[in-house]
DNA sequence: GCCGTTTTCGGCCCGACTGTTTTCAGTCG
């Protein structure tokens, strides 16, 4: 797509401008290009087509050249001209940690350095740290930089760094003097996934407390240690790195660091530019008049002094929030009534029927379904048509047996190649709950994808498509799926999508879900368990609801029991 | 390069930490 390709050729522009050290402004201009064009869902060409480029927000009249520019000849003569004059890998530098623009220009000028292997050699000969102003520790550090770079293997999944970042924060509750932690930055957000983990704690002695942060046991090397900031890394497995902040702020500032430390940082920048018309500075101290704090304790009060009103932390990405009137209600986990998707022994799950049941009634759960696998997934133990009569009859005895929550019978039904399902329709017909799914064949297209879980949603018997995309997040992309077109089906169809809260799936993403909600389709957040512990995941699907702008309102499972037999029956017909 | 509830020119977000200096530039978030 053609967007994508703009926002690349936009954000290598920025790269090498600054290595050329073109004006900082200049340069913002074509990262927020870049970032917008990444974003934005309307395809670009014909936005170009209808004159309307210069009515984007950051797009002006030079950006909108080149964008035309490149639409006609597929190339932008001025990043031709950069990438002419500067060596091809010499961007990739700008990635290691304690390494900017001026110092690569310079060992580049100086050292004729223009990779990170030239850049390796030149630490091991001595040339970096006998330039003037690099001295030996820029040289270690720079070393570090790279060898980081080289371990730390990409963003993590959010549902690996959560408990991590909340045994910390423990941690750190408990060191004497610290009134209050908490967790700020992408993983407040909900990213899916993380670049590193940013903590918040009020305390009055900044200095102790970075300190004892800075030599937890689990340390593995300290990045900073000053009086209101400590900053380490941790180690992972196979020998990766993660980043951990700790920022320690006062009482009278805890709002304003909340607000600042949890981004995203495109947000932060325009909510300063706010304050600024305003006459007002914002820092992470607080909004202020000249010298008076006129807001800070919470983040309320700043958005309010603003004149906007709170955004909530997941929808803080410089995407059309700041025209919000009022607080979106997004939904909350005490708004989920139970959990549509799960499995058992009977299948690949690890517990039994009663034990999920259980569990899920502790949860607070009015209602469950047990969804175990079909007969075509041989390799989860997928049931034959005689094992789900009687796994049926199973479900419906436990039902009968246990009080205080309902037990739907269910199956996850494979989607066949073809677009079929793998039960016929009087055998899907015997279950309450059929969540139909892809799990084979996502690159093998017999039919176009989309067309294959259209044939699903289309189905009487499907209550709604599981994981829609396929994905696996850092493991295997999503199917090439026209969302919109699902979203639409979906809707008339009165099947819901699935946003699977596994958090190695996240599925529909967030800006799917944006998709879907604009459609009118109807979403379920599912942990697809195969233990009763991840019942817990369920929080990773609420913060990608959230993302995605859901409400309780576009959520099926938030609804009560009673509203649920009346919407199942409807959505039959 | 973008943009306007002071502006079509002259601004453009803000502070902490580090290293290599001897007052600050570079980098980061």
């Amino acid at each position: 797509m053609v967007n994508k390709q703009l926002a690349a050729a936009f954000a290598r522009i920025a790269d090498l401008m600054e290595i050329d050290g073109d004006s900082g402004f200049r340069i913002n201009s074509y990262r927020r290009a870049a970032r917008f064009l990444k974003s934005l869902d309307e395809n670009i060409e014909v936005v170009a087509r209808e004159n309307r480029l210069t009515k984007l927000p950051g797009i002006g009249k030079g950006t909108a050249d080149k964008i035309t520019e490149f639409i006609d000849t597929g190339t932008i003569g001025l990043l031709d001209e950069l990438q002419e004059r500067l060596p091809e890998k010499l961007p990739d530098l700008l990635d290691i940690q304690g390494l900017g623009p001026k110092k690569i220009a310079r060992i580049y000028a100086e050292l004729g350095v223009e990779s990170m292997d030239d850049l390796k050699v030149a630490i091991d000969t001595g040339r970096v740290q006998a330039l003037s102003g690099f001295g030996q520790k820029s040289a270690s550090s720079i070393a570090e930089g790279i060898a980081f770079l080289e371990k730390s293997g990409g963003r993590i999944p959010l549902g690996v760094a959560l408990p991590i970042a909340e045994r910390l924060a423990t941690i750190i509750a408990n060191m004497p003097g610290v009134e209050k932690v908490a967790i700020a930055g992408s993983l407040r957000r909900g990213s899916e996934t993380i670049g590193d983990i940013d903590l918040l704690c009020q305390c009055d002695d900044g200095s102790r407390i970075v300190e004892a942060f800075t030599t937890l046991d689990e340390v593995h090397r300290v990045l900073a240690a000053g009086s209101t900031r400590g900053s380490m890394t941790i180690e992972l497995d196979r020998g990766r790195e993660l980043q951990i902040d700790l920022r320690v702020v006062a009482e009278e500032s805890f709002g304003a660091a909340m607000q600042y430390f949890s981004g995203s940082k495109e947000h932060n920048v325009r909510l300063r530019e706010r304050a600024v018309r305003k006459k007002l500075r914002l820092n992470e101290y607080g909004l202020y008049d000249g010298e008076t704090r006129v807001a800070g304790a919470s983040e309320e009060s700043i958005y309010t002094a603003l004149g906007l009103p709170l955004i909530p932390a997941e929808l803080r990405e410089d995407r059309g929030e700041f025209d919000f009137s009022e607080t979106p209600k997004l939904v909350t986990i005490d708004d989920i009534r139970g959990d549509l998707h799960m499995h058992t022994i009977a299948s690949d799950g690890r517990c039994t029927i009663q034990e999920m049941a259980d569990a899920a009634k502790q949860r607070g759960y009015e209602y469950i379904a047990i969804t175990d696998h079909s007969q075509s997934s041989t390799i989860a133990n997928g049931l034959s048509i005689a094992r789900l009569e009687a796994h049926i009859q199973a479900v419906r005895l436990a039902d009968a047996q246990t009080d205080g929550i309902k037990i739907y019978s269910g199956t996850e039904c494979d989607i066949l190649a073809d677009g079929s399902l793998d039960y016929p329709d009087d055998v899907l017909a015997m279950c309450d709950i059929v969540v139909a799914s892809v799990h084979a064949g996502m690159r093998s297209g017999k039919i176009d994808p989309t067309t294959r879980i259209i044939c699903a949603i289309e189905n009487p018997h499907v209550t709604m498509i599981g994981h829609p995309s396929g994905r696996l997040i850092n493991r295997r992309p999503a199917m090439d799926l026209d969302i919109p077109r699902l979203a639409r089906a979906a809707a008339s169809a009165n099947t819901a999508l699935e946003i699977n809260a596994s958090w190695q799936r996240l599925d529909l993403k967030s800006d799917h879900v944006r998709i879907a909600i604009d459609a009118g389709a109807m979403l379920v957040i599912d942990t697809d368990a195969h233990h009763t512990e991840q019942l817990d995941q369920m929080r990773f699907g609420i913060v990608t609801a959230r993302r995605g702008g859901a409400s309780a309102a576009n959520i099926l499972n938030t609804m009560d029991h009673k509203s649920l037999q009346s919407w199942l029956i409807r959505s039959c017909q």
